[in-house]
DNA sequence: CTGTTAGCGCGTTCAA
DNA sequence: TTGAACGCGCTAACAG
């Protein structure tokens, strides 16, 4: 049970006959003899040393851990973000820490406060709600930190973020060239960050391709959940009949189609339906789902690697990156299954 | 852009007009007088100042952190169990760092020789393969580790793991109840920890229910994903025709309903599914899949408040925790749809 | 090339 | 009750 008693840099010097700092140098390779060198070697094998990381980092005044804060760790598009951000970080020699933040943007100010403590090299936040408190938080921040998410313009912080209003124009317009005039909206709540900048680019879309602008093609979700998705969806389907629904998030597309399923439609051939993220359940159901990749992976990949950047580097300039979506169209809306007048199966 | 300047504890007690001593008793709330209790809180809040946490982790010589480590991040099972340790850590006051081993067992030992190196005050490992040399090297571990998996048996160390031996065993009986014969396994690869146990589960259920001991009703995944599942669950069909199939994972049980689906037979009818975990996918796809719950965010939860037991408690005796599996009927293998005659059957 | 020494920021003895 | 001094384990500057 009780492992190795902990060796300390005093044992070793002492063991190998040299000083404390000869004893560091050799470990940190720097120069000495060969002599020395062999004897430090062999006194620090011997005792099974290994240097102790908090004295270390209150030396050099630097952790070696970098925190990632996420503010829905239960949505699985964060899932790909967190390893891909966890490989970067790893890669450049840092440990992850993680904090999850609720909903509660109050939690997100907690953590940026308790930063202050120096627990951590640097900072990954993906806030779901921005306010000016949180900004001016951010700006105040003695480590450097990465945004990943929009911000406000003129915000002088690393930050990388999806381009969702092309992603919206993306879905519209593959829906609208099959013909698709009613295309509704299923988003999750339009308070946050997200919900916010999708609508935006729903509603550009919709002018853009001149499809049916009502008010009961939109609905909101309490939340970007499946359980949530599913009762907007089913409100959806009461109010107005759509020929088409894109959904502010994979989970929430789950869901439309579950409710469309229930109420005897086809998809696509009745109503077309896509979704936003392309997570790994777009291809996991039936039919396969129609998603935006809003680059999930790859911003995480980004934001990454500009916080080595700057831990590297603290005056380097400031850098705004923006991921290009992508639409990667699957069987729920397939084309040529689409617009078929009436219930014909014969085509398929 | 510059934050607030890091106050120390000597800034603060040349504010206040005392010494660093008294300053330190304040704000850890010992004993002092009225005057100087005032006076330490207002210079401190006048500087902002907050405790730096790698000086004092190095003076109490505990840093506050949990390390949790996983050997596949992408499997969506860990989300949940990340998430619930993430909650109890928390809880507890203490930060999560996240350590993600690859399938590879050598990654695993470097992290515990790196945990010598005490950026942790303990460890939660969930590994895929425990070898002799990994058992050896949780023993010598200077912090203490709870293991979140199943052990070989005397190893003394803190444990919860799932009966996954009864789970098999649900699911088996519930088919079995319905009148399937043919109850193929789709498993991951054999030898991980999971794969091992849900195979010995497996081979036990058929066993004692009689069902159909065939070498070609067992088929093994490259990995535990949908996407190593779709080729494996292809060939069983191709070597066999089951009336039923259990999956070691819900996601290679959603691969198992798309091969099925490209063959034209019919779920629950034709042939049953039964994934486990259940996962959020279960509830996702269509139809709905039955799954044996692991109980993994318990798993998860129970895991975590052990570690948290014995950081306050070094010398408690050691705790093996079993959960206890249920099985969640969906409709995969609804009973009343199934064993009905179809045309299918015959040409099969 | 090597040893001695001075802190990093904090908690905690020991005297006063 | 308060203050001065020490040391946690390590790195870096300075002497030798």
């Amino acid at each position: 049970m009780a492992g190795t008693k902990k060796s300390t840099l005093a044992l070793v010097a002492e063991r190998a006959g040299v000083s404390i700092a000869s004893v560091s140098r050799v470990l940190n390779g720097l120069s000495a003899s060969a002599d020395v060198t062999e004897r430090v070697q062999q006194a620090a094998s011997d005792l099974g040393y290994v240097p102790d990381a908090t004295a270390r980092s209150l030396k050099v005044g630097r952790t070696e851990q970098i925190a990632l804060a996420v503010a829905d760790a239960a949505n699985p598009v964060y899932m790909s973000m967190m390893n891909e951000v966890s490989r970067v970080v790893a890669d450049g020699g840092y440990r992850l820490v993680l904090s999850s933040t609720g909903a509660d943007p109050a939690n997100e100010l907690d953590l940026l406060s308790g930063l202050d403590r120096g627990f951590v090299d640097g900072l990954i936040l993906s806030p779901l709600r921005v306010t000016d408190e949180l900004v001016e938080h951010l700006r105040r921040s003695r480590i450097p930190i990465v945004v990943l998410g929009s911000l406000p313009e003129g915000v002088p912080l690393d930050n990388v973020r999806a381009d969702s209003v092309i992603g919206m124009r993306l879905a519209l317009k593959h829906l609208a060239k099959q013909g698709r005039r009613r295309i509704a909206f299923l988003n999750g709540p339009v308070d946050t960050v997200p919900g916010a900048t999708r609508l935006r680019g729903y509603l550009a879309a919709v002018e853009e391709y001149g499809t049916a602008q009502q008010a009961d093609l939109q609905v909101e979700a309490d939340d970007f959940t499946f359980a949530a998705g599913l009762p907007a969806a089913e409100a959806l389907l009461d109010q107005s009949s759509p020929d088409a629904i894109v959904c502010a998030n994979d989970l929430l597309a789950v869901a439309a189609l579950k409710a469309i399923a229930r109420r005897g439609l086809r998809v696509p051939q009745d109503i077309a339906v896509v979704g936003m993220d392309d997570t790994e359940i777009a291809q996991l159901v039936h039919p396969t789902l129609t998603s935006v990749d809003l680059g999930a992976a790859k911003r995480a990949r980004t934001a990454a690697k500009l916080l080595l950047r700057r831990l590297g580097d603290p005056d380097a300039e400031v850098r705004q990156v923006v991921i290009e979506p992508k639409l990667r169209v699957r069987e729920s809306s397939a084309k040529d299954a689409a617009r078929e007048p009436s219930r014909t199966e014969a085509s398929r």
